[in-house]
Order: structure tokens, then C-alpha cells, then sequence
DNA sequence: ACCTAAAGGATAATTTTTATCCTTTGTAAC
DNA sequence: GTTACAAAGGATAAAAATTATCCTTTAGGT
């Protein structure tokens, strides 16, 4: 049970028990979706609105404290906004797991290809995890 | 103005002149949402039903003739199913290009990092393109 | 040309997300 | 520790996005 309470001011996020639940939830889960998000939050605040989650989702997503993951044929999970990289998701069970990856092949390719100044990269990679196979 | 008829029908879809216009939409935009296909299919059909065009989406990606893509920050757009490439987005005027990579360097590094079995791979990088530079 | 399953249009219903309004609370200043 | 106030939470309405329903029309095989 890690205390983001500095976390989220430094984000300029006020620390409310509710948002200290929320990082905690996305701390331990890795990656969840709204729905989950909400379920779990229900156990520790039994008359949390869906709005609450709404609002602070959005709010912590434009001060940078958390990140979407946009899944392909599924719904965006959210994380705790961490060093840069890329996604594996299982098409199985679903889960998703963090991955380190070189970009600069890729980022060398493009620069030779096209004029294209690249700002961001969102790499998405779907298969079945070591535990479904 | 290209007749989808027979590639309609390839993919078990009746070329009906709404699908022979969003194909026509899908391939002279290369991608677009949901909204501005609407906007463009009431021009040629101005009593078009909004769910006309949902209906046909969700039947067009079930039979793989189009695929989604989606954005960082912004609404999927949908593309006629092509050979497998990665996306470029410009932020600014939000225009969207495809672009062949070469995965093997980022396929590679999976494999010596993890146990996971890749079979897709979806890469959207953001940034400026050319014209609004 | 005929038949029938499938598609389109209109619209209702659902689902998802955002806005509103009032009460409560985190936190900075004293 | 108290106070003050902007900001956050909860309840709920509203709006936006998506899907379902139902009846009419039509594509495409026979």
C-alpha cells in the first residue's frame, strides 16, 4: 500500500482518499479499465459515484499522472504514468504487460522514408502470454 | 471512382450502393471516423440513417474488408483492409498516412525478452508530418 | 420475373461520458 | 489548531455514442 500522496501534488492533483485509492488500484493492477477501475473503488467506497472516476481519470490524464493504453478490438486501460514504453497484450486472458523496446530502428527507418518529425510512439503488440499458452 | 462490387462480395457483404459509397469514402480519404463518413454519405444519400453506417462498419470489420485504427487522443478512423503496415499521425492537422516498417528488429527483441507468441502488431507513431511543418 | 434473406431507414433503447448543483473537504495562511 | 475557500465528491440530469427493433425495400440467386 504505497502512500502517492507527494505523487499527485507534484502533479498538482490534490490528495484525496479517493484519488489515493484510485493509484493504488492502478499501482497493483498494472493496467485497468473504467469498468474494473469502478468496481474495485465500490469495495473501498461504497457510495463512489461513476463521475468521481470519470472526472479524476480525465483530470489525472491531462496533468500526467496517468496514461491510456488505446487496446485494439477492446477497451483503453489506464497506468500510472511511467519511463517510456510498449505494450503486450494477451488476446486470451487480456492482461496487460509492460515491455522495453528499442525504438531506434524503427525511428531510422522512418526518418529515411519520409519527413515526418515523430513526437511519439504508441506500440501495441497482441498475442497469448506465457501463462495462456 | 473505383467498383467495390466484387471485393464487397469477396468479404460475403451485398454490394449495396451504401457500402459501394463507403468503400469508395474509405479508399479516396484513406482514413476516416465515424463522423465524417456520416458527413460525406449524406452528401450522396440525404436520408442515409446514422446506424446505416454503424451497422456497416461493425459488419465491414467482422469480415476483415476494413480494419480500425486506433488514435492516440482522438477518434478511431477506419482504413480498406491493405497489406500490414504501421501508421504515422500528424497532431496537427491530424491527417493519418501509412507507412511500411520493418518489424523484425522489435520482433526479435521480444523474443529474447519474453515468452510471448506475437501475432499482430499494431504501430502508431505521432508527430509532424511534411506539409505542417 | 420471383423469392427470400439481408439491408436500409426511422426511431427507440442502451451504453458511455460529461455537465450541473449542492455539500463536503484538502490545504494554505494565519 | 482554526479559518477560508477553491476544489473535489456524490447524486443525478443531460448529452453523446452505439446498438436494437421493426417495418419496408432490395440484392442476388433460382
Amino acid at each position: 500500500m504505497i502512500n502517492y500522496t507527494d505523487e499527485l501534488r507534484r502533479h498538482n492533483l490534490k490528495a484525496t482518499p479517493q484519488r489515493l485509492a484510485i493509484s493504488n488500484a492502478l499501482h497493483s493492477s498494472g493496467h485497468i479499465n473504467i469498468d474494473k477501475l469502478y468496481e474495485l473503488m465500490l469495495k473501498k467506497f461504497n457510495s463512489i459515484s461513476l463521475a468521481t472516476i470519470y472526472k479524476n481519470i480525465n483530470l489525472m490524464l491531462e496533468n500526467s499522472y496517468i496514461q491510456e493504453v488505446k487496446i485494439p478490438q477492446n477497451k483503453s486501460v489506464y497506468e500510472l504514468t511511467k519511463n517510456y514504453h510498449s505494450h503486450l497484450v494477451c488476446t486470451k486472458c487480456e492482461e496487460v504487460e509492460d515491455i522495453k523496446l528499442n525504438m531506434n530502428p524503427i525511428l531510422s527507418e522512418v526518418n529515411s522514408n519520409s519527413n515526418f518529425e515523430i513526437s511519439k510512439t504508441d506500440v501495441v503488440l497482441s498475442g497469448i502470454c506465457k501463462d495462456c499458452q
